[in-house]
DNA sequence: CAAATTTATGTAAGCGCTTTCAAATGTTAA
DNA sequence: TTAACATTTGAAAGCGCTTACATAAATTTG
């Protein structure tokens, strides 16, 4: 692989040079530019990147952090944040959280010592004070879908209790009165959110909140199930069901189906996210739609302004606001 | 950030010594690697990765290039190939190529800048004399999914004919004999070779294959809508369907519904690939199993034995063989 | 106990770049 | 033509590590 010298020394030229030549920033002549360009083509010269890194302190690569590399949540907070740095020459760096504050926190060592320019988190199990000490060292810090006090500029958040207000007045409005709900686990903040949402649309609307009508799920498909069987068993007046996510949604449609439960017909389900797959579910699943595409991209261009000062036309949010996607698993009571 | 220099000169040892205990292969004795480590925690010294890896002339960072970096089909293979190398300290640098020859030529140059100490590669725009020219040079690489001439010993690839065979076996066992077929687009190879697999599977059952039973699709989810519409308006009398992948079978399983054709009732529909939504699908979807898990793993061990010198326990093997999923879309005729 | 080994540590030369600063060259104006 | 300035180039010092190689200390051996 042939090195800097070697292209200095075939083009008759210094090191620094052809490294002008390379950055492009100082100026160079135009006979010295082609000379260099000459022999960097024809000794197939590439760049170390890990060289240029240790010499400018720069590597052009941002960290991103996110809890699993495979499901549609993650896969598309991916693409969104690659395309968009990649427009740039910047490229990510991804590791997995596994939602486990020990991997987290190695993950994150990890894109520390990689020297990442910048670092991107979804970040849920790692505590809020690693994650402020974190944001006021040097390196640049934003999190994704979380808040995290006093740091509200780095945090690029969804309107959870919004969102969960949105998708229990869609079902009243379909004039749904027995609401059940499968929360997401309260542990974690976004589903603390979403339920108070949902508890507000209810108690807004003269409907009682019943704590036993909410069964407390984990996020996963298999916790949908479970929380169908419970609740049919115990409440089979229920006519609509909110789920915290898609996921729980989609196990909960399995469960009903299971039961001789047609949906929308005995039984309207409702979601949140918006992950790709609920279309693909039958019926096709209406949802609240988590703009995780948007948070990537304000996520990645908050980076491009604030770390590689590129010229940002829109403004940077920080909030975005859920919508209700309307498709086939809710209907009139 | 602390340095190596401030860690040698606060335990009082040379730099040598410092990165002697970090490296932990040469002998320190007791008293002084007690220092150092002692010292390091003091300054929270944390190495740079960049500086060792040009010192070392090593990253212990594998590149893996996807098309995409969402869909369960890709998170999937991510996802092994992270947690087989992360079991070993080695990290892996994801690149998206999205079918581009371009695009994905520019990942791969992405990845041999940043030094990856290996190449993981599901190419599929790229040129086989390019993955050629790749493999000869001194980077260790292995291809996923894509078998190329004279390459075999790093190509990963599973058996698609006999894939393509077998689903059309599953249909023809159900009873069926009018079969269609959506295929992947011709200019894939995987997709010839499922094809081919339908095809023999046809014959050997005395029935005829029809080249207009055989729509082309592109792999996408629309295509496999498109391709019911072309099959069920010119050969209302199929009564099984074929589809080279899960997401034109979703597509195929939407229109069939649109057009008023229950699922498995009327129309039997097996799909391939067997990607984590297929068993969203309803009804669940049967399919074929490509063990893409089991491809992205041995390609992790062989880079871990070949590259790392890992002791690796297992075989490594090259040839995947599929196998049917059966769920509940495909029924006796 | 000295010599021969073995083991532990230090010295210093890179790894392939960037970047400051100074020198050389070119250009303009008087 | 020459002084004054702008533009291009080069020399060299790092960036933070690893790793021969050399040396010093500890251990074994006869």
């Amino acid at each position: 692989m042939a090195t800097i010298y070697e292209v200095s020394e075939a083009a008759g030229v210094s090191l620094a040079t052809v490294s002008r030549v390379m950055n492009g920033n100082t100026k160079v002549s135009d006979r010295t530019r082609k000379k260099v360009e000459t022999a960097m083509a024809e000794l197939g010269y590439q760049p170390n990147a890990i060289a240029q890194s240790l010499a400018s302190n720069r590597t052009n690569s941002v960290g991103l952090l996110v809890s699993e590399l495979h499901g549609s949540y993650f896969g598309d907070l991916m693409s969104t944040v690659e395309q968009a740095l990649k427009q740039y020459g910047k490229h990510v760096i991804i590791t997995a959280g596994h939602v486990d504050e020990k991997r987290e926190h190695d993950a994150i060592e990890f894109l520390k010592s990689r020297r990442c320019d910048a670092l991107i988190l979804h970040a849920e199990a790692v505590s809020d004070e690693y994650l402020t000490t974190l944001c006021k060292s040097d390196l640049p810090v934003v999190v994704i879908n979380r808040k995290v006090d006093g740091l509200d500029d780095h945090c690029f958040v969804v309107d959870n209790e919004k969102g969960g207000y949105l998708a229990a007045q869609a079902a009243i409005q379909q004039g749904h009165k027995e609401i059940g709900y499968i929360s997401g686990p309260k542990f974690k903040k976004d589903a603390r959110d979403r339920l108070a949402g949902h508890k507000r649309a209810l108690t807004e609307a003269g409907i009682e909140a019943k704590d036993d009508h909410i069964f407390e799920g984990d996020f996963h498909e298999s916790s949908g199930q479970e929380g169908m069987h419970y609740l049919k068993q115990h409440f089979p007046d229920i006519t609509a069901l909110i789920c915290a996510n898609d996921e729980m949604a989609s196990g909960a449609m399995t469960a009903a189906r299971e039961a001789g439960l047609e949906i929308p017909q005995h039984l309207s389900i409702v979601g949140f996210d918006n992950v790709l797959f609920s279309r693909y579910l039958y019926p096709k699943l209406t949802t609240i739609n988590n703009p995780i595409q948007s948070l990537g991209e304000m996520a990645a261009r908050w980076v491009l302004k604030n770390v590689y000062n590129t010229k940002i036309n829109h403004a940077i949010e920080h909030l975005f606001v859920p919508e209700v996607v309307e498709r086939h698993s809710l209907s009139k009571r």
